[in-house]
DNA sequence: TTTGAAATAAGCATTCG
DNA sequence: CGAATGCTTATTTCAAA
C-alpha cells in the first residue's frame, strides 16, 4: 500500500467513529464524489488498512459488570513458556485484550466477567493454578475513562 | 431494555466480529426472517445495546508503531485531582484507552505514538510536567496478543 | 401486538465517457 | 475522475395470525 493521502486519512478518521456513514456523506465532508469515496473504501478494505468493521456492544447490556486489568509475571525459563501463555490466553473468552510488555512484569491482560465470583473462577483457573505464572496483581476498573480502539490519524 | 434472548445474543456475537453482514445472512444463520432481524437490529441500536459501529484501522498503516501501557499514580489530595486528570487524558489523542483502577496505582493508560521520540514528548507533556502525577511506569508493548473490544456473549 | 412478505427507497458496484 | 446505470440491501407498509 502506498502512502495515504489527506482524503484517505479523513475517511479513516470518520470511519473509526462511525462506519455506517454513507459514501455520499463522506464525499460531502471531504469534497469528493461518491464514486471516488467508494473506490477508496474498497481499496482501504482490500489492503487491510481497514482491518475490520465491527459493532461495539455494551458490556452492561450483556451482563458484564466487572472489568479487571491484571499484571502477570511468568517464570520465564524459556520462550516456550511465553508462547504457551499467549495461546492459553488467546483462547480465553473472558480476556478481551492481552499485551506482552517490557518492564516490571510480562503481560497485561484485560478481563471481563459477569461479577467478582466469575473473576475469581477465572483467576483460579488461568493464573493461580497455572505453574508458569510466578505472580499476578489484579486491578479492578472503577471507571472506563476512555475505551476505544481508534488511533490518532 | 428487557432481557436479550438467544437470537439477540447470536446477532450481537456476529456483529462484534463483522457489522457489514447483511440482515438476510444473519437471518439464515439464526433461522429468522430478514424483517425480524432488521427489527431487532433497529431496537438494539436505539437502546444502545449496540453502542457504536466502527471500523478498526491498522495502526501500522497510519504510521503508529509504538504502543505503551503506562501505570500512573497521582498525588491524590482530592477528587478534583482525579477528575482533572480524567479530562486531560480524555482530550489527548495519543491515549486510546484510560482506566481508573483500584490497587497499587490509580490509572492505566494505553498510548499510541509514531515512534519513541513522540512517546517521549507525550510523557513529558502529560506526565513528567504534570504536578498532579506522583509517578508513572511505562511498559512498551512487544506483542499485541489480543486487542479487541468484544465481550463474551 | 407481533410476524413475514411485498413495495418503496436508499445505497453500492460497475461501466462508460 | 465523475456521472449514469443496474443491482443489492434497507426501510416502510400492510395484511394475516
Amino acid at each position: 500500500m502506498q502512502e495515504l493521502d489527506e482524503c484517505d486519512k479523513k475517511i479513516l478518521s470518520q470511519l473509526q467513529k462511525n462506519n455506517r456513514i454513507t459514501a455520499e456523506e463522506l464525499g460531502q465532508m471531504i469534497n469528493l464524489s461518491t464514486s471516488a469515496v467508494q473506490r477508496r473504501l474498497k481499496k482501504l478494505r482490500e489492503e487491510k488498512v481497514i482491518e475490520a468493521d465491527i459493532s461495539v456492544i455494551s458490556p452492561h447490556a450483556v451482563g458484564i459488570s466487572i472489568t479487571c486489568i491484571v499484571d502477570v509475571t511468568l517464570h520465564v525459563g524459556s520462550s516456550k513458556v511465553v508462547d504457551t501463555f499467549k495461546s492459553l490466553i488467546s483462547d480465553c473468552h473472558e480476556v478481551t485484550q492481552c499485551y506482552y510488555v517490557t518492564g516490571a512484569y510480562d503481560f497485561v491482560i484485560i478481563v471481563n466477567t459477569k461479577d467478582m465470583k466469575h473473576y475469581e473462577n477465572f483467576s483460579k483457573k488461568y493464573l493461580m493454578d497455572n505453574p508458569d505464572v510466578k505472580q499476578f496483581y489484579t486491578h479492578v476498573v472503577m471507571d472506563k475513562v476512555k475505551a476505544g480502539l481508534g488511533v490518532n490519524i
